[in-house]
DNA sequence: AAGAGAATCAACCGCAGACGA
DNA sequence: GTCGTCTGCGGTTGATTCTCT
């Protein structure tokens, strides 16, 4: 894949923002909106590259992050979110209202994953430190952990993209064995829902709030009741 | 008060996938 | 089918801030 370098030009400032530049991003994407970064630099008079225009605008000025401390809840739901994941920061930021992937992964490091190994478990894995051996790509992606993890739920047959025979098909309920009707058919181009509060055991009374992510792979609940 | 080390987080880099010509 | 471009992602770096001595 022969690609030029984005960040190459001459005159291309590199480090923190200023202020002027902030502003200056700010006032062209709420006139213009995003999209086409790779012109918008030029466009609004930056001397940044698109990357680093969108990346400014995704972690820092965007109107609806939330920032400030992680709450307990959070905390707890990018644990599992990751067990379930694994260092797939931008779905899992999809979880998480007004958090960035950046934010997330920052806060991971040199947070949760400190917390994890002084509990004793493997931040990766999440499985206990001194059993003395890695489990196997497959223990560690099809096993449930329920047995030495807590009420963890580490099914991690979990699958993007199900088989065409997942839907409509008779082994749904080998996959989803606790759903009562068959999954929905998927909806193209991306197949299928997955509601995670279901399959991380947020599970109450309440009917189920989820809606599609951007990426429209799976789906999950902002908001849920459960616990 | 000052220096050292640790912690935090914004930003950069390189890669891969999607998409159009 | 191939190639080039753009976008988005995850890993990493380095500047800044905080805490401790």
């Amino acid at each position: 894949m022969g690609r030029s370098p984005c960040c190459e030009q001459p005159h291309t400032n590199k480090g923190a923002w200023t202020r002027e530049e902030d502003d200056r991003l700010v006032a062209y994407i709420q006139a213009h909106g995003e999209g086409c970064w790779r012109s918008l630099p030029k466009a609004a008079g930056l001397l940044r590259c698109g990357k680093s225009c969108r990346l400014r605008w995704m972690n820092y000025l965007r109107p609806d992050l939330k920032r400030g401390n992680f709450t307990e809840e959070e905390d707890e739901l990018i644990v599992k979110l990751h067990a379930l994941l694994g260092n797939k920061w931008s779905v899992i930021a999809a979880r998480l209202p007004g958090r960035t992937d950046n934010e997330i992964k920052n806060y991971w490091n040199t947070h949760i994953k400190r917390k994890l190994v002084g509990q004793g478990l493997d931040p990766q894995t999440h499985r206990p430190l001194l059993t003395g051996r890695r489990p196997s790509y497959e223990e560690a992606a099809g096993k449930s952990s329920t047995d030495e993890g807590g009420d963890l739920d580490l099914d991690l047959t979990i699958s993007l993209r199900l088989p065409a025979s997942a839907n409509g098909g008779s082994n749904w309920r080998a996959i989803w064995p606790e759903m009562a009707t068959p999954p929905p058919p998927p909806a193209p181009p991306c197949a299928p829902t997955i509601c995670f509060c279901y399959h991380l055991g947020f599970r109450s009374d309440q009917p189920c709030s989820c809606r599609a992510s951007s990426s429209g792979h799976f789906h999950g609940c902002y908001g849920f009741t459960g616990s």
